[in-house]
DNA sequence: CCAAAAGTGTTAGTGATACACCCATGT
DNA sequence: ACATGGGTGTATCACTAACACTTTTGG
């Protein structure tokens, strides 16, 4: 795309990538090459093309720009501010990505260099109006969590009670019981708990599980 | 808008437009007077122009298309099917919009003749993708009518607890009991008792009551 | 006095919260 | 034996659900 012209509307698709590593809740960003904002970082996505919908937009470009592949996503809000873009009118749609930190480390690709992880505490300064698609989608992330099964999305297929527990405390950025968190996942019957345990430390092994549905 | 391109994206925003009258939940349609579609019932909405944002363009075209002012949006979802229009690649950002059957009576336009209220269990058969839309639209107004204040949108000015509960019921389908919906509300807070009763029909006279938030 | 909708409390059940100790392991 | 995180049950509180009769009016 070299120049954009002002008689249309472009549309475009970003997504706020989030993961959990290193105990914290962190987002994708990129640096841009480019103006406007070089230099500056901003969510991965860029333009639709004709022949794709949103979703697949969305996709292609976390493809392309991370190498993640099979992310979940879902689409969060249309950002639409007349001058939201300097360069022309730009629509875009953005999209909540959640994606498990081991899944991760297989795609890296080529392209990595530009991408970075920051904790959504500590966030440097983003171009357009990133900063409120970012804060829209972390309030929509907790709503999520506390009413669906989101949160295995940020999960590796085997994990401890104690390791799902951290991710709750971690993306509500408050502390939860553990009693009553095991009960109810207990209750819930989403969990199916494996023979393995994890060993690591000088402490207990923690029994495994994986998310069966129900 | 006479051609339409295919080199480009065009921008609609369209409304699912409900309110509670003759104790029905109806959704305002329009008949299509050009192709495609000619004929059949379609949501009121249109092409957003490059000097709006979406939000103006929906309440823009719903004062055109029903002379309907002030009236409540709420953002649902943006629709981008690649075949979802047969003329061009048109992407819809549907709006969830909330109306008082008495606000209404005062907008009554010229343009209305080709609108007209359908109860959302017997629609007619519409255009595009308009009933996937409908349908997204029907699960987050109960949605948000069970977590949020949002009821009140479709109020008068001055209501009793039946007429509200009557609401409640009529978008949620199913009877909800009485003393429980009334001791609810007391706890909620929000409403204000007012001195006037509302006298019609051969029983007990019922309080009326404004919405005042807290 | 009859019909019709308004109005009003109590009880049981279910889910949320608060809280403290023993267990299995590595060093 | 000690340090570390894993694992477990019970009591209280708050909210939800079920349920029936009296009141006020017009006709």
């Amino acid at each position: 795309m070299i120049s954009l012209k002002n008689d249309r509307f472009y549309l475009a698709a970003d997504c706020v990538v989030f993961t959990i590593l290193h105990k914290e809740l962190k987002i994708l960003l990129i640096r841009r090459k480019n103006e406007p904002f070089r230099g500056r970082y901003a969510l991965p996505g860029g333009f639709v093309e004709l022949h794709e919908n949103l979703k697949e937009a969305a996709l292609r470009e976390l493809a392309e720009e991370t190498g993640v592949k099979n992310i979940f996503l879902e689409q969060l809000h249309t950002y639409s501010d007349v001058k939201r873009d300097p360069r022309a009118r730009i629509i875009s749609v953005a999209y909540l990505a959640l994606i498990s930190a081991d899944d991760l480390k297989l795609h890296a690709t080529t392209d990595a260099e530009l991408a970075q992880w920051f904790s959504v505490y500590h966030l440097p300064e983003l171009g357009f109006d990133h900063h409120t698609i970012v804060e829209d989608a972390l309030q929509r992330l907790r709503v999520k969590l506390e009413t669906t099964n989101i949160a295995f999305q940020l999960m590796p297929d085997k994990f401890t009670l104690s390791e799902l527990q951290n991710a709750y405390e971690i993306i509500l950025d408050r502390k939860l019981d553990k009693r009553n968190f095991r009960k109810k996942q207990k209750e819930l019957n989403l969990l199916k708990e494996l023979q393995e345990s994890k060993m690591e430390g000088a402490h207990r092994p923690a029994k495994l599980f994986y998310f069966k549905g129900n």
